[in-house]
This record gives structure tokens, sequence and C-alpha cells, in this order.
RNA sequence: GGCCUGGUGGCAGAGUGGUGAUGCAGCGGACUGCAAAUCCGCGAAUGCCGGUUCGAUUCCGGCCCAGGCCUCCA
């Protein structure tokens, strides 16, 4: 089954061919650790962990990397902020979203660099495209030359004539032509900052991305991908520098965007409140509903991220647990036709899920799920989550109640049976008498 | 202003040039001591105006509406 993938870079289809059909190469963009990452931060992860999945069913090879970035005002402001050491921060916020993408279901990569471990790489690359032409140092920094590259803008399909019109920022003096971003820049002695040839300081934003990708995946790859924001001027720029300094027509052969997420109906941010992190909704809910959520819609259409969609996602994977309780349910060996054909039509996940909804076989349902990252854990322990904090019965009062409720039917008490169950509900537990007893689970 | 998405039943959300998936909710039935869960069945939608076509929700053009990007951003 042919996978095709949506590419930015075409703004079409494209059947996916990769450069070495041994060995697959993806990267994409990760988090700037300076606090707990937002919800949709974990759509790129989600939905490209599901790629990453499908690339592994079909190469015999697949190297994923995604970075983290561990340099950056943000992060210099908030240590300050904090009265905390930049790399306590980093360390802490980093560790924290990796053990949150882990509670959605996300597969570690392969490699997960760390910005700050590879400045000599950066520093090794701003040197090439300095002595290519492409690049020129200005007061303490070191500027790449959009000028010096004829095509620079295929990918946001915008050209340095319409980027300079369209500028909101002001053009800082030392720039050749405002359409120049920052590869280096100079550091106060307060500041972190690595030597290099044009003095103490630190890199941008964007050559981080090029010099971990060429280090772990090579000077061209086949997937590189992100959020719809990213497009520009990060990818961009990314284009920019690894392309004029390894003097490649391509970076990445595919570019790959997610959409944004709204919070019932509204662009999230913080000004208007409406921001959730990863980890505090991890708090409320499981992390496979969250993550069933983030699967609900296609990767490139926007998704409106509510509670009442979260409680049907917890609904659905009830219903699906419920098919695996109590029965054989190791997963068979391959995906369904159905989940695999939706998935390798540029990873069309409702339709996917869709699915799974025809499936009631339990082995073959698990399959299908695992192939989107779901019902990847025991059907007993989904049904014996609950929220953090939560002050309702534990497992074995649950029992006791069940035993005391099945004593008063046995007795055809029916009153004293309808209470505990009731009492129960209360308490946030539901029962279900099944032909082979009464099963619970926690609403 | 430039670039780019999208507008499908009550809600969520796919596909498709030829009687419009799927899930939730709703309605009816089976099952149950009663429920719940499950199963069976039912009703319900393609923003507006043109064009191409035997036929358009799908392709093309215009309009309206919503959203994103234009050097913080997933």
């Amino acid at each position: 089954m042919s996978l095709v993938v949506y590419n930015t870079l075409s703004r079409e289809k494209e059947p996916f061919v990769p450069i070495d059909a041994g060995h697959v190469r993806l990267y994409v963009c990760g988090p700037t650790v300076y606090d707990y990452v937002h919800i949709g931060n974990a759509r790129p992860v989600v939905a490209f962990d599901v790629l990453y999945r499908l690339l592994r069913r079909r190469y015999p090879r697949v190297t994923y990397v995604r970075n983290i970035t561990d340099i950056d005002d943000r992060i210099m402001v908030r240590a300050a902020d904090n009265r905390e050491p930049i790399e306590a921060l980093t360390n802490r916020t980093a560790s924290a979203y990796q053990s949150d993408m882990q509670r959605l279901g996300a597969l570690a990569p392969d490699h997960e660099p760390r910005a700050t471990q590879y400045v000599g790489e950066m520093v090794d690359m701003i040197g090439r495209l300095v002595d290519k032409g492409h690049a020129y140092p200005a007061e303490g920094h070191v500027l790449f030359s959009v000028p010096s590259m004829a095509d620079y803008g295929r990918l946001s399909r915008r050209t340095r004539d319409e980027l300079v019109a369209g500028a909101r920022v002001e053009v800082a003096p030392y720039k050749k032509d405002p359409a120049d971003f920052v590869l280096w820049k100079p550091s106060t002695d307060e500041q972190p900052g690595w030597p290099s040839p044009w003095g103490r300081g630190r890199p941008g934003w964007h050559i981080e991305c090029s010099a971990m990708s060429a280090r772990h995946l090579g000077e061209t790859f086949d997937i590189h991908a992100g959020g719809l924001d990213l497009i520009f001027p990060h990818h961009e720029n990314e284009i920019a520098q690894s392309r004029c300094a390894f003097g490649h027509g391509l970076m990445a052969r595919y570019w790959m965007h997610n959409g944004f997420l709204n919070i019932s109906g509204e662009k999230m941010s913080k000004s208007l409140g409406n921001f959730f992190t990863v980890h505090e909704l991890l708090d409320q809910y499981p992390g496979e509903a969250i993550r069933l959520l983030l699967l609900s819609a296609h990767y490139r259409q926007p998704l409106d991220f509510t509670h009442e969609g979260l409680v049907q996602a917890k609904a659905t994977l009830d219903r699906w647990y419920g098919v695996l309780r109590g029965r054989d349910a190791a997963p068979a060996g391959s995906v369904p036709q159905a989940v695999e054909e939706a998935l390798s039509d540029d990873l069309n996940t409702p339709l996917a899920i869709s699915a799974l909804h025809q499936l009631g076989d339990p082995a073959t349902l698990r399959a299908g799920a695992n192939a989107l990252g779901l019902l990847q854990q025991d059907a007993e322990a989904w049904f014996r989550w609950a929220p953090a904090g939560a002050a309702g019965p534990t497992d074995a009062e649950i029992e006791a109640a069940i035993a005391a409720r099945q004593a008063a039917r046995k007795a055809r008490d029916f009153k004293e049976s309808d209470r505990i169950r009731d009492d129960l509900k209360v308490k946030g537990v539901l029962l279900e008498d099944g032909p082979k007893g009464t099963t619970w689970k926690r609403g």
C-alpha cells in the first residue's frame, strides 16, 4: 500500500518515495523548554508519532529526530525570573515534556538533541555560510544574506519584496537587507555564550535545526515536520541555511505541517486565558483520551479542543476497552487493511478511527488501534483510572459494595441493591451487570 | 495589502463527478428485577450565485463568512 503525503513545498499530495528505502529519516521540530508545553505543542508530536509508527511498519530502518531547544531568550528571562540556573530550568521542563509526551502514547524519538550540545556544529555551519558569501558579520552578529539565495521563499511562497513590504518589525540597523535574519548574536557577560570567530555569543533560533538535522540525518533527508506557523520564518530559514551551507537543491524532500488547535472555538492564547498545559490536562483526563481527541480531526485541519470532545473521546475508549475487557486481546499480527489504507492517505486518522468502530474482534481492534497509538494498556487498568486528587472509593471498597449488592439481589432485596448502585454512582463508579457478573468503571 | 486554509446533519468529522462514511446525541425495539453496557432498526447535512457536464457536495469563476501566516509562536 503506497503512502501519500501532503507536501507543503508543492501544496499537493505526493507519493512518498524515500531517498534511501533502506533508511527513512524524519525530523520534527520540538519545544523550547522554559515551561510546561501547552496542548497545541502536543498536536505535532501525536500526529507525527502516527507517521513514525507507520514508517516503521513499512521500512527496515527509520531514524526519527526531535530536537529540544534549550537556549533561547525566553528561557533566559524565565530563569532570571525564577532565580534559578538556566540548566536547572531546561532540565526540569525537558523532563516534564518527555514524560507528558510519553503519557500521550508518543514513542520516544531515536535522537532528541539539545541545542546547547551542538553549538560547535552551528558555529561551523555559520562559518561555511560566511565563506560562501551567504552570511556576513555585523556588530557582533552574523546575519544570513537573503538576497544571496535566488529562490529564497519557496516553501512559504513569498518573495523577499513581499516580506519586506509586510514586515511588522523594526529593521535592525546592522542588517544589509531588511529580510536578513540572525544566525549568531552577541551575549553580554551575564548572558550564556559560547566562543566563536565573531566573538562570544549564542546562536539564532533557526540554525540549531539545520545543524542537528545534518548531524543526525545527513545534509538531505526525507521528511521535516512541524506546526503550520513554523513554515515562515523558521522552516524557510532552515532551508536557506542548509541548502546554502551544503550546496544541495533541497534540505528535506517532504515538508509536513499540522494545523492549529483552538480552545472552544477561539484561538488558544495567553491573553485570552484559554491555555491548557498537557501536564494539567493529564491530571483530569487519561492520556489516551487526549490523544484520541487530537487524532479525531485530520492533522492539517484546525482542531477545536473542548471539554465535550475529551468526554466523548473517553467514552469512545470506554467502548473499545469494553470490547477488550475480559477477553484475549493480544494484538493480531497486522494492522487491519481499512486502517492502514486510511493512514496511508496522508494520515487520515478520522477515517482510520471510523474503521476502528467497525471492528468487533478484540485482537483486530487492538492491532488497528495500536497503529494510532491507542488501546495500549490493560482494559482493567483503563477502567480504574481516576482523575488526580479524586476522593472516590478505593478499588477494595468498590468490590465490597458490589459483593453486598450481589447478596441483596440474591435475596431479591432490590431496594437495597439499587441503593448501593446509586450510592456508587454518586461517587463516580458505574456498575454493569453482565452474564459473567458485575463489572465496574470509574466515570 | 500579499500569501494560505476552510465553510457537510443538533454536535464532532471523513469521503466522493452519479441514490452523502463514521461516532456522539435523539427516537423505536431486543436484553435486564430495574438500570447500565451491548445489539438491531430509524429520522436528520453539503454557505450564496453563476459556469462546465447527461449529472456538481466534489471541477472552474465570483461573492459572503470564518480562521491562520507576513521574522515570539506547534
